[in-house]
DNA sequence: CCGCATCCAATCTGATACTG
DNA sequence: CAGTATCAGATTGGATGCGG
């Protein structure tokens, strides 16, 4: 019951890592634009608030997914990346991609119906 | 701001349907296993609660990934299995698990970390 | 520009107990 | 066996405002 780190699976451990309503996003952008700026990656990550990026990026940096670098400039000039680790995962995460690609149009679909059942129903 | 389906990218729109705590892992034990009865699942994906894994089920038969099949015995006989599309999702999350297992060392060594800054400082 | 702190709302999660 | 109901607590989410 509590999180030991007893996984029960491979996929198991790695969730551990990627839980978190914006980390595969972040991981992904990361991994498409290389280094990049905060305020960029904000905009890449779109509706995502400060909070939550600050938040996650801090916890894929414990996590050793992620880099920060601060250039300890003014105005200040902050840059992450991925780790190696973090490139990894970035890679097992290409075919989550594309599988959103191909199926974009039927996972729309099963959506609208979705919403407009929640609407009323439930 | 709305959930729109307005996707950003191909992963934005897998993690729509994959969000939950527990829907990766119940797509995963439903691909290995095949057809596979509540009972069993619930034991497979560790530590989930009924009411959790039954609104997960929910969500991802009506999102057309799983199927659902009453047998409508006595006593009652129920079993899950994926559908074409969710098989196809389950491919996709096969690197996911992968880089688990690859990682499962490193993934636990941070974990462990965290957890030893979690109980004091934060 | 980058980020932290605070407050508050919404959502999610899980134990427990109960039903057909 | 396969769920459902209820309720409390944890977690997440975001708007706002401030600070180096």
């Amino acid at each position: 019951m509590p999180s030991l780190p007893g996984f029960t699976c491979g996929l198991d451990a790695t969730l551990r890592v990627v839980s978190g309503k914006w980390k595969p996003l972040i991981i992904y952008f990361l991994a498409q634009e290389g280094p990049i700026r905060y305020g960029e990656l904000r905009r890449a990550v779109r509706d995502v608030s400060d909070k939550m990026l600050i938040q996650h990026l801090k916890e894929l940096e414990a996590d050793e997914l992620v880099k920060r670098t601060d250039f300890r400039e003014i105005p200040p000039r902050v840059e992450y990346s991925l780790t190696p680790l973090g490139r990894s995962l970035a890679e097992a995460l290409v075919p989550l991609c594309n599988w959103g690609v191909e199926n974009m149009v039927e996972v729309k679909r099963v959506f609208e119906q979705r919403q407009a059942g929640d609407a009323k129903g439930r």
